[in-house]
DNA sequence: CGAGATTCATGTGAAGTATACCTTTAGGCTTAA
DNA sequence: AAGCCTAAAGGTATACTTCACATGAATCTCGTA
């Protein structure tokens, strides 16, 4: 007994001398900052959009766009929390504001769903299956038209929902304001895709965007306003060297200055020179910072993908091995895949499958794979493995783990 | 020798199929008036 | 009668397969110099 509690009392010291973080959750994604930097200009136009509804008219609808990590639905809450607080103040106005983000796993699926969720969160109760879609919504038109009120629904992640389901779902909430009669509707639409619009029924695209704003990525230096502004209070003072913050945002902006990227790096890097028991967050923690994100995200690719995909990538990474620099062919791949489907007893796909299976490696950056053609010898594509070693050596772990090979 | 035809091994697109998972519907059962 | 549940019926997305045709440079063929 008194042995485990030793255990115990070591884990909770060494968190104890916790050298690094003074508050993590501000580096953690679902933080709200309480002041946003460098999107004024786009919260101020979000906000004179928005404005009418203090005086109890219906504004636009609105679509934001810009990619991952711009800043969108930061900017949307904020102008959202701060108009509730307006309003709360006048006591006439009956105003409702949704949030809903789209791609969440359990929402995502279909109209049904989202209307259901949306009910929900209006206060109404729907069954999770059974009732026609078409009376689920004349109850979501009822919840809302119950009372005199305003309501703006912000719809996140939409590009997500719309693939999945018919532009028909938009036109239809955009029409929902005719068969309101008391009550009001406006559509915040965010999307990370900025062809979207493009992709839809120009009838949902006039009434769906009649305002619109795109939001740009971030330089490499208002990121590290951003970073610097969140390092003060997630990290005790003195324990990052300099040009940590620069580093990292020089990183983020590289990918398309995705603030969220930027910030995971800052919180990993951080952890990563905690779990090295370093006082200080130096600049080859970032590095390895970003190995490991880069890694942790191929380990999840490479999990998360059916046996089948497994098998094909374990061919081709014993393949590349054994023929050490030469490079390897569709057909090569194949018929080893082929083997280790036998050797494994699962069901051998088709060459045009396995085919597909490859491209899609390549675009997920597993691989690099070139459609070359080999004259007489026919057309292929020309494969190599596009991870380091350590990677690579990884991954056949966990491929190891389900399927039997190399 | 060179232009054009041929060839190879596989890429690529379209369309069809099997499957799993949903939604809808309808019938039956329960409940409450 | 209204409400609820469930099983069967009908839909739809996904993951494949099948079929058919496209590719593009090495190689072959054959006419010509």
């Amino acid at each position: 007994m008194d042995g485990v509690n030793k255990e115990l009392e070591q884990i909770f010291d060494s968190f104890d001398k916790n050298f690094i973080f003074k508050n993590k959750s501000v580096l953690q994604s679902n933080y709200q900052p309480n002041e946003i930097l460098h999107r004024k200009e786009y919260i101020n136009q979000v906000a004179s959009i928005l404005a009418p509804l203090l005086r109890g008219e219906r504004p636009s609808n609105l679509f934001l766009y810009g990619k991952t990590g711009t800043g969108k639905t930061l900017s949307m809450l904020y102008v959202m929390k701060e108009l509730m607080k307006r309003v709360d103040k006048i006591d006439a106005l009956k105003l409702r504001i949704e949030y809903l983000n789209c791609k969440l796993k359990k929402v995502s699926d279909t109209e049904y769903r989202i209307l259901a969720e949306l009910i929900k969160k209006l206060g109404g109760n729907v069954p999770a299956t059974g009732l026609p879609t078409q009376a689920v919504y004349s109850q979501f038109i009822e919840l809302i038209d119950s009372e005199d009120q305003l309501v703006v629904l912000i719809l996140d992640e939409i590009d997500q929902t719309v693939k999945k389901i018919s532009d028909d779902f938009l036109y239809n909430l955009t029409r929902l304001n005719q068969d309101l009669s008391k009550a009001q509707i406006s559509i915040v639409g965010i999307s990370n895709n900025l062809t979207f619009l493009d992709e839809i029924d120009p009838r949902v695209k006039s009434s769906l965007s009649e305002e619109e704003i795109v939001f740009p990525p971030y330089n490499a230096l208002q990121l590290q306003d951003i970073l610097n502004k969140r390092a003060v209070s997630a990290f005790k003072e003195g324990v990052l060297q300099e040009g940590v913050i620069a580093k990292c945002a020089a990183y983020a902006a590289r990918e398309h200055g995705d603030a969220r990227r930027a910030i995971d790096l800052l919180r990993v890097t951080g952890e990563i020179a905690e779990r090295q028991g370093s006082k200080k967050i130096l600049l080859k923690h970032i590095d390895e910072a970003n190995e490991k994100i880069e890694k942790d995200k191929i380990f999840e690719i490479v999990k998360s993908e059916p046996k089948q995909f497994q098998l094909v990538l374990g061919s081709i990474i014993k393949l590349v091995e054994d023929k050490k620099g030469e490079a390897i062919f569709t057909g090569d791949v194949y018929n080893y895949y082929q083997e280790l489907c036998t050797k494994n007893k699962l069901e051998i796909l088709t060459q045009r499958r396995v085919s597909d299976i490859i491209q899609e490696f390549d675009m997920h950056g597993l691989i690099n794979a070139v459609v070359i053609s080999k004259g007489r010898g026919g057309r292929t594509r020309e494969i190599k493995l596009a991870m380091t070693n350590q990677i690579v050596k990884k991954i056949k772990e966990i491929i190891k783990d389900s399927i039997d090979c190399f």
